[in-house]
DNA sequence: ATTGATTCCGAAAGCGCTTTCGGTCTAGGC
DNA sequence: GCCTAGACCGAAAGCGCTTTCGGAATCAAT
């Protein structure tokens, strides 16, 4: 069984490559009938072009790539998988591929981007969770290679992001527990060379400011996203004398430690302390008790993320496309009304 | 700024492409002294192969697939992130790509896989979660492009694939559940259509037998793999006027909606009422109780998988490459020794 | 000095498609 | 009937790399 090819058509209905091609193109120079003939033949061949004999002739790669978020420990992001699926929903309605790469860590990041933008496998990129100063954005823009970041650095004027004005959730989250009558409130953040922990932490401290509410470094403590980093962050810091009454999470992760080192301190997380996450990731209805959240409308957001790409893509100027989108809270069952504190048992 | 291609390097070392080209992929005849040259002058130049010109020349595609399970409608699949990693981590070990596909719906599920194995683009594919006769499988063998399925379908002889025996995993979860006591036990099984759903289901049935207890149908449903949908499932179930004590659910989403479903009929999970899930992930340890379940070992699946089919692109027999690994229980608070029922209030 | 074997490299033919360029043919307009 | 426009299509030149083939040069052996 040989391989249909353009040759293998073209010598099946008696004419040209070249008019094969055109013909399957749709090029207006290609009269009707013989264009219906060809897709027809084509059609019952089954004749699929060969994608890399057509990329390398056209020069366009017709592939964009998803640059893995580093050290995925946590657990396992769910939203990955869902950015990816929108991503793919996007790119299959062109026709493109989505290509998965993955540094192999942080030192070959930038290796990995490099790579990416003049090996011409791909046509643009997008990146997750920048950095507040990411190399990777650097080499894209220098390489001039369409792309965009899901999330922001700390200079984004001048290229293209989609992001959730998380400093505003922070903001807004802390107004709603001081409503609540919290006078102490906690935070545990991520990792301050993230950006968005930056933002988050900005949020949390303006949140305070605007509710007259101190700031205390003793409360606040930066670690990876995981369940049992933050729970052992938290732990620590509810040893303290006089404790917050609630604590906001830069993730619904971290929040779900949180939850877990609440309840072994012998105190029930909801009632005797509050905590408020930050996601709006769906298992945490399921947590003990559910989990009160920030949630980011990232529903579609991988399809329209790959949407303003290929706009860039296309010839779109990166700088019209920051969107930047709001939270919202969803409340569930981890945050409630100040008490005042009983003596812990420890 | 011009492009630095072979030719630039030929005629900046003042030598042919050819040669350039066997320098640079160590040819044998091509002298110390030149090699070593060449491979100077282009990682001084930042030189790096065009992939697409590559690949069209040798008629390697230097890329696998995998094919995303389709309709991923339930809490986002960690088990995708983690597999994606894997795989990712052993193809940028060889420097190939991984391109993830995604079928727009069942319909074209078919569509998707012929043309991915006819347009040359990748050298072979990685589908999870067959269906019992699953079309792709055959058309994948049919075009012979090189393949492993995460998972079997009921005829598994003839092609490579790495699962786990949850039929053993279901049997032994019935027998511990029969130790504890319980002498009616649930099943809130998957879409028959899935393979990996009928032999959860034939696990389950095999241990009642084992252990002479009676198969039920008023016991058992078999719904989408979400929460809610399990969630109505168990409430039905828990309806009869003499319900089981104890469930098994085919997926830890699905347990979860059991978990939620029986405090909502006002009983306590753990102690009035069993349930035991599958797949060991993580967040089972946040539910409420933390959830019992048969683990996978799952973590670093996706290179194996990969790995394997890596090994049969190289000309390995694909009937060479068969795993099937054994799922263990991870005991957490979900299950308990049988209680006798006090009446519902309903 | 001649031959034969090696070593090393250049020339050139693809890989399978796209796309420009020009040529043939038909249809009108005078 | 002649000329100009289109309308259609064939020929051929790439895209940037790999790889075969053979030739030139070097070297050892007779």
């Amino acid at each position: 069984m040989r391989r249909v090819g353009l040759k293998f058509l073209a010598t099946e209905l008696g004419i040209s490559e070249g008019t094969v091609s055109r013909a399957l193109n749709d090029y207006p120079d290609i009269s009707q009938s013989t264009r219906d003939r060809v897709k027809e033949v084509a059609a019952k061949f089954n004749y699929k072009a060969n994608q890399t004999a057509r990329r390398l002739a056209t020069g366009v790669a017709e592939a964009v790539a998803y640059l893995m978020p580093p050290n995925t420990k946590s657990i396992s992001e769910p939203f990955v998988s869902q950015l990816l699926e929108g991503i793919g929903e996007s790119l299959s309605q062109r026709g493109w591929d989505l290509l998965v790469v993955q540094a192999s860590s942080e030192k070959t990041e930038a290796d990995t981007v490099e790579k990416l933008s003049t090996s011409g496998r791909v046509s643009g990129v997008v990146i997750s969770r920048p950095y507040k100063n990411d190399r990777r954005i650097e080499l894209l823009k220098k390489n001039n290679m369409p792309f965009i970041v899901h999330g922001r650095s700390v200079d984004s004027d001048d290229y293209a992001w989609f992001d959730v004005d998380s400093t505003q959730a922070f903001k807004d989250a802390v107004g709603h527990l001081a409503g609540l009558g919290h006078q102490q409130i906690g935070f545990i953040g991520a990792p301050l060379e993230y950006n968005f922990a930056q933002m988050r932490l900005d949020g949390y401290r303006q949140g305070l400011m605007e509710n007259g509410l101190q700031y205390d470094p003793a409360f606040v403590d930066h670690v990876d996203m995981t369940d049992d980093a933050s729970a052992a962050a938290a732990s620590a810091i509810l040893k303290a004398q006089n404790p917050p009454t609630a604590f906001l999470c830069a993730t619904d992760t971290q929040a779900i430690g949180v939850l877990a080192a609440i309840r072994s301190a012998g105190l029930i997380p909801g009632q005797d302390m509050s905590v408020i996450g930050y996601d709006g990731l769906d298992f945490g209805k399921h947590t003990n008790p559910p989990l009160t959240t920030l949630a980011q409308p990232q529903s579609h957001s991988g399809r329209e993320i790959c949407d303003m790409l290929l706009a860039i893509i296309d010839g779109g100027n990166p700088v019209d496309y920051q969107e930047l989108r709001s939270a919202t809270l969803v409340r569930r069952m981890s945050d409630g009304p100040f008490r005042p504190m009983k003596t812990l048992i420890s």
